[in-house]
DNA sequence: TTGTACGCGTTATCAT
DNA sequence: ATGATAACGCGTACAA
């Protein structure tokens, strides 16, 4: 068996005091003497002593423990993140909370629960799959939450949200594959239901009506945030539109899995057609041949979301924040 | 502010009955009349009841919580190892907390311990950089323990570990190499202190034993786990050694990194230089040319852990586990 | 400066 | 089948 624990009681009885008096020491708290709190911290220390962390919670409701739910810590996306958000935790002496939802809502709803009855601190939610409405019934029981790519109509101060501009981002792929003298642009717009899916679109079609250009549905293409998933909407895609000579693509995997789409269907790249990420994951950077994409801190936005996030929990009066972050266009080989 | 908890005395006061019923029925324990049951679990779905955890977890000493200690999630070697552990940990109603120890025993310490102020009921330490001692000592306090990548003379019957075999993996590179010809094969060791890094180079001993080879110090070389280590790595290799043909790599990483010295330094792959890596990454097949490697399943090393972990905890009885895994050599284009 | 008594939300023990 | 009461380990009024 483990050890049996030992309780600020055990460190009472040991120095002679009563609870109250070693709770001080150990809390740093005034109102003790400095000796007996040297020498009661001592005794801790000899005897092992550990705060349970549960009893604390009991009683100060706050746990020293925060939630980080992400659709799949493996894609190098949300690793990224979840290293900023853990080191700035870190840093704040919290403990993370990783939960993958799979991007599945009832997984979330399952994960959000459970998060609940361990009564965290906070949340961070990237790239949630909530209803508006059940977000909003999550956010009202949460102390905290800040929403990495989602937006919402804030229900109250205690949340946050930070959102990549994909929309502006692109539209910068658009001017850029334009000036070029691309003519037939698509657009691997990522899964139906993701925000950031729909926000490339929008970026999309502003950006085509800004050049006073055609918005062609069949140039817009429907796909997995996945390797697998951008090659197969590549391959729709050329069948239905060989002549493309341009593709923005959900994200960097996606543009992986065009590259080879590319390669098995004798086009050269960017010769024949003109390929551009989203996200700079390291990957972007050792294909061949190189992609060019839309850059974006990744650690930044974890550690910035973590960093919102324990605002929002020290300071409750401080305002809720609506933080957007700005891609950059990363020019490498492929476009 | 957050709505306050309905607690199981609200939910005895709405039924009308005492707390103890609610918390049979809550807790499904027999010793509790069906109808009332269903009526006391009826009031505390409309109220909206949510167990707290910290509370159940005083009394019971169990936490349904669990640990995740490794040097970097952004490595996808242990990215896809969370992700495998938190799915089991899913399935078997436990949260985890990741924690990132940066390869920096401090760190892992300071994480060790606030886990164990937690109270959680068992942990999956990978790559610990602890001393033996130290990791002793912790073994002693912790209920349970799952060692990834580390050997250990096991203290008690509470610990048990997950080796994968890089020893006779890298026999096998070797044996492989040396049938195709290769006469000066190197290894790029790893870090230091790594465990596996050892093995590696105790496998790449024997080997070279095995078939009668000279052990050449010259041939050997510490290396980062990562791209830019390998690539360092390489160059001085070559610089030391130019006519190396044949690289055995610390890890998929690394051998990235020698792809790229090669490239670099105008070595043609697999012609002049073979390159092998280890852990079959997702990258490793994305690569051009696409990396050789020792290909090990990496989900399946992190649910394998965990499943290992929460064995231990369910069936104290159940003796501890020594389990080790082979990697088997994936042909591909670099070697 | 130090101590007493109670509460946090839940489970366990022992009655009834 | 149900309930009263005592833990679990700690923080906090309030008192001394």
């Amino acid at each position: 068996m483990a050890q049996k624990r030992t309780t600020i009681s055990d460190i009472a009885h040991a120095a002679g005091v009563s609870l109250m008096t070693v709770s001080r020491a150990i809390n740093n708290r005034d109102g003790i003497n400095k000796e007996t709190r040297i020498r009661i911290l001592k005794i801790a220390e000899q005897l092992g002593y550990r705060p349970s962390q549960l009893a604390r919670g009991l009683v100060t409701h706050k746990s020293a423990t925060l939630g980080l739910v992400m659709p799949d810590v493996a894609n190098p996306f949300f690793a990224h993140i979840a290293r900023g958000a853990e080191e700035i935790a870190y840093q704040h002496n919290y403990n993370l909370f990783l939960i993958n939802t799979n991007e599945d809502s009832k997984r979330e709803k399952d994960a959000l629960n459970s998060l609940l009855e361990k009564e965290i601190d906070g949340v961070v939610l990237c790239s949630s799959r909530l209803s508006q409405e059940e977000m909003i019934t999550f956010l009202e029981l949460l102390p905290a939450a800040v929403l990495v790519n989602r937006e919402i109509k804030l229900p109250n101060s205690r949340v946050s949200t930070l959102n990549v501009d994909d929309s502006s981002g692109t539209e910068s792929c658009l001017d850029y594959l334009i000036i070029k003298g691309r003519k037939n642009i698509a657009l691997l717009a990522g899964p139906r239901f993701s925000v950031s899916g729909q926000r490339r679109l929008a970026g999309y079609q502003s950006g085509l009506r800004k050049h006073n250009l055609p918005i062609i549905p069949d140039h817009i293409e429907i796909c997995s945030p996945t390797i697998q998933g951008g090659h197969e909407a590549a391959l729709r895609l050329f069948q239905r539109c060989p002549y493309v000579d341009a593709i923005i693509a959900f994200n960097d995997l996606a543009a992986v899995g065009v590259l080879r789409a590319c390669q098995q269907t004798g086009r050269r790249i960017p010769e024949d057609v003109a390929v551009i990420g989203s996200d700079d994951i390291p990957l972007a950077a050792l294909t061949s041949p190189s992609l060019t994409t839309l850059h974006v801190d990744l650690n930044a936005i974890g550690e910035t979301a973590m960093r919102t996030l324990i605002r929002l929990i020290d300071s409750p009066e401080e305002k809720t924040e609506k933080i957007v972050i700005q891609p950059q266009l990363l020019l490498r080989q492929s476009a």
